[in-house]
DNA sequence: CGTTATTGCTACACAGGTGTAGCAACACAG
DNA sequence: CTGTGTTGCTACACCTGTGTAGCAATAACG
């Protein structure tokens, strides 16, 4: 299209969304952005630009950049609370008859089935990309305690169930833990070398080998 | 001092250094900055301030900011490998009168008395703060495989010596791997709460109770 | 079909940070 | 004590990103 330099070109608009759609499209934008290139990359301009807009949009839909990265957070963290509703079961009661090794292996294969079911989500909070604010950090570690108190729980009840090992409850939980994030990483890093089954079978075989 | 609107304040000059200490300097101050406000505080004229002189004279130091962060991480990643000298063995031999749980105890031990006896420097390590760069995570990673191929090496001497239990080598590496960093963490986040002593007991109990 | 309300755009101003040319100050050597 | 070389400073230019006022375009409603 010939244009004068008389005229300058002037950008067809977007097409238009409704507030929550637009919210919606720029939040998943954002993550985007943040997951291939680091939360810094993660600008009002940016995010414009991915979406096919300009910048008072961006403003249209969020009072400022704060306000996005909060967004993006609030969305990632009730992805994660609603896939990890089941993960951690209320503790057993001492006439069920429930095998403390089963119940850990299966709390595990959840988690780690939660996690590879979303990646991105879950490479937001286990792998954070270059750049994270003190915010994600913030509510990973608010999560990261409840998780602790559920698992603790379970844990201290499996332990009494089957016995033994005499060791203490607080760092058998935070090891257990740790394992069960670490293995989340090892599946969001290298998802074609390994799988949830032979994290399971791995756990299941360091149990059998765990003696009270 | 009565000054004139005619005659600016003009600061008094820094005292003179000679180069090498100005870079150790501002080295240290930049590392000060990345752990108490994130890396992304650390700017040329943040670093300027803190050594309580001007922006050429850290441009005087080096080439950029980018040379300055990496000078930072050179710095960190010598003193690790300094300090972890020690704590990878050579793989016993097959006559070597060599407990394996006694060697897996003492190499974590070794392992968290470094990063407790230098804990800035593993901060930057383990529990990067905010606005870390990308070269950061890519040294880690680098690090991290020499260690994991090291330890890999002795929990196979260690399992073979034990006589199981029956796990995959590379996971079970994974795993040693992942508590031991983890443990490191904790140590750092929580120094008042929990010692190297305390984890060390819990590895060792632990691995009394992992029949082969 | 015209009007209105809503969503998007242009152009502007501002702030913070990077990087440097040329000068200033000072410590050391002769 | 003077001169020189080295280290530090001021002031300037530039860039990137934030945030917004006022206008433009468009979709929906009557």
């Amino acid at each position: 299209m010939l244009v004068t330099s008389a005229s300058p070109v002037k950008r067809p608009y977007a097409a238009r969304l409704p507030p929550a759609e637009r919210r919606e499209q720029l939040l998943e934008a954002a993550q985007a952005i943040a997951l291939d290139r680091g939360f810094h990359a993660v600008t009002i301009d940016g995010v414009a630009k991915a979406c096919g807009v300009t910048r008072p949009v961006v403003y249209g839909a969020f009072e400022d950049r704060t306000a996005l990265l909060t967004g993006m957070l609030d969305r990632a963290e009730q992805r994660v609370i609603l896939q990890l509703a089941g993960v951690f079961p209320p503790v057993p009661g001492a006439d069920d008859d429930v095998d403390p090794d089963d119940l850990l292996v299966q709390g595990i294969t959840a988690y780690l089935t939660a996690i590879t079911s979303d990646p991105d989500t879950w490479r937001v909070i286990l792998v954070p990309p270059e750049g994270a604010p003190p915010e994600l950090a913030e509510r990973v570690a608010r999560q990261r305690r409840l998780q602790l108190r559920a698992l603790r729980g379970l844990l201290e009840w499996g332990l009494r169930r089957r016995g033994g090992p005499d060791v203490d409850a607080e760092l058998f939980t935070r090891a257990v833990f740790t394992l069960a994030e670490g293995a989340g990483r090892l599946l969001l890093e290298h998802p074609d070398r390994w799988t949830v089954e032979q994290v399971a079978r791995f756990a299941r075989v360091t149990l059998a080998s765990l003696h009270p």
